[in-house]
DNA sequence: TGGAGAAGTGTTAACGCTCACAAGAGCTCC
DNA sequence: GGAGCTCTTGTGAGCGTTAACACTTCTCCA
């Protein structure tokens, strides 16, 4: 017996292999693989026939070897079990993949500069063409910013940072618009429960929401501040029933504000009869609150595409576009917001 | 001026580049990289060096062409907007870094069978060295079993198929302590709002609380069915206040309990006084609920970890070993639970 | 003092693919 | 009827790395 393929280990068929099989070179097998014109159709039958036959698979390392490309983007997330880093991440791989492009992630050990950077170079040791950074703390864009990258890079997040291409949602119009039902509904002024001060989204959300408090003449009251956690929205919630003439909130997400609705409930005071709530987000959850929740709803998975659009478009186009696309949030009425009591 | 190295445009530096500059072999630079022995240390030192003035990376790809390993291992999941297939993907990720690998994610388009081979076609493609597939429906599992694929492949869900290596959570065993927990306070029986019927979870929880239910010789309510939404959960807790003798029910994840919740308190019937409610999952949220959910926590990280684990043991031990974990789920109590009255 | 073996380094050949170019076949057009 | 096309296919040279092996210089002990 032949030296050759011995035993049960067969290596993975290559090019040649194929080329062979089907009686041509294997440069008219690269050329049927990658759809080039000029080959005769039967030709071309003959080569996917012999590909059938050996179950062949182009070598993706010697491929991008050869044109350095990986056909590989990265994206860089810090806590991808929250709802909106996930609804991104599974945006922006749906966008990928319909673009062409496989999808490597990487966590974020912590939110300094330094993990940002080391994030992002091993996806560039990975070889990916381009990053996504799911950046929405101020530490984290303006890591990104200070970025020593060969490497076109996306952020989607929040903020107006010049530095970088971006995509965000309009937070601060959002949360004006929120205030402003608040205001309109008769509530002589709205308190509200922020986010992380470290976190853009929270900055352009109590911006916002202070902006349209001084536009309509009203009071503006001291922050309670959260951590996104429904078990800080219930500690601001405590703070919030012992103050005596609050009659309307604006939680800067529907998980504060799940955590501020307990607690008013254990205070006793009545949702939306006393107080109105309003949160921000619409995770799908938020419909089924106890009482369902007026929010302001962003496109998650809108954000990640449009991300990975930029990208893609900074990639393949070249145009080093310093754009900032921007995507509308909507607000959605529910019964946690009535109008104020008239006394 | 010469003619190399015109303009701006100077190519990335390579293994020769290095070299060169260190004066030594690129042999030398990549036993450098490599941490292979016998290399002096004040050679390794210039070679550091010039490795450090060039901010040299290693090309991926022509290692990955050469040693035949991408360092890459694949992960296939419905979908990760969920808290737990989020929460996986996360644990999975940290671990294979943690390994040494990258991760490169894919979602399902639908949960036909076709769409699980196409997956993991894709990742194949990609040069993964291996695959874990988030898989809790009868049919990705059966789909994953059937898998022409020459790819070590890990399996992170529910059921006992046991063509595939796979890592689960004790489902029957919660739902059977939940259940029995409700027993134990005096209930005479326990209603369940199912999952999906094709999800292998739901069928282990609905057995688990089965079981349980027999073995107290208790009746055996018809079950309510629902899409682990928490609106499912809601339209199910509709049907559920119109029962007149239903005390206690066991959700089979925590959004539907959400639901569940909300369409009991509408309805009147008070959480925990009339009817007891248990979840399954323990989100995060789950302690804010009114009133707060006693569910069974399973560790959907520590589900991911061990996920991969096997995989990588799969791949570097070379152990084919078709072993099946599983992670044993605890009761958490909260509020939502009381003795029955006793009439 | 010589020579075996270890330590340290270099040379060459893959890995599997695409790109640039060459070259034959068949056609058109004046 | 042959110059000049286009269509179709093949040949050879890399891409940047690691693996295998060869070679030189030490070290150490008989």
């Amino acid at each position: 017996m032949g030296t050759e393929n011995a035993g049960t280990e067969q290596r993975q068929p290559v090019m040649a292999d194929v080329a062979k099989l089907a009686g041509v070179s294997h440069q008219t097998v690269s050329r049927v693989l990658n759809g080039a014109p000029h080959v005769r159709p039967d030709t071309r039958e003959r080569v996917l026939a012999a590909i059938r036959e050996l179950d062949y698979r182009p070598n993706s390392a010697a491929r991008a070897l050869v044109t350095r490309r990986s056909q590989t983007l990265g994206v860089v997330s810090f806590d991808s079990t929250l709802y909106g880093p996930a609804s991104m991440l599974e945006g922006i791989e749906r966008a990928a993949r319909s673009a062409g492009y496989f999808v490597s992630v990487t966590s974020l050990r912590s939110l300094d500069g330094r993990s940002v950077q080391e994030a992002v170079d091993r996806l560039r040791d990975q070889g990916v063409e381009g990053v996504v950074v799911i950046a929405p703390q101020t530490s984290t864009v303006s890591a990104v910013a200070r970025l020593s990258s060969s490497v076109p890079l996306v952020a989607v997040g929040s903020g107006n940072q010049t530095q970088v291409p971006m995509v965000s949602v309009g937070n601060r119009y959002g949360a004006g618009v929120a205030t402003g039902h608040l205001l309109d509904l008769g509530h002589r002024t709205v308190h509200h429960v922020a986010g992380p001060a470290n976190w853009l989204e929270s900055q352009d959300r109590e911006e916002g929401w202070r902006l349209a408090l001084q536009a309509a003449g009203a009071p503006v009251p001291e922050v309670e501040r959260g951590d996104w956690s429904a078990r800080s929205g219930y500690q601001a919630g405590l703070r919030i029933a012992e103050l005596p003439d609050v009659t309307a909130v604006f939680c800067a997400n529907d998980h504060m504000a799940l955590g501020l609705l307990r607690a008013l409930h254990e205070a006793g005071r009545s949702v939306p009869d006393e107080i109105s709530v309003v949160g921000f987000d619409d995770i799908p959850e938020a419909a089924y609150f106890i009482p369902p929740l007026t929010t302001v709803r962003q496109d998650f998975g809108e954000l990640g595409r449009r991300a990975l659009e930029l990208l893609v478009e900074e990639l393949e186009g070249g145009s080093t576009s310093r754009a900032h696309a921007q995507i509308s949030p909507e607000m959605v009425l529910r019964r946690s917001v009535a109008p104020a009591n008239r006394r």
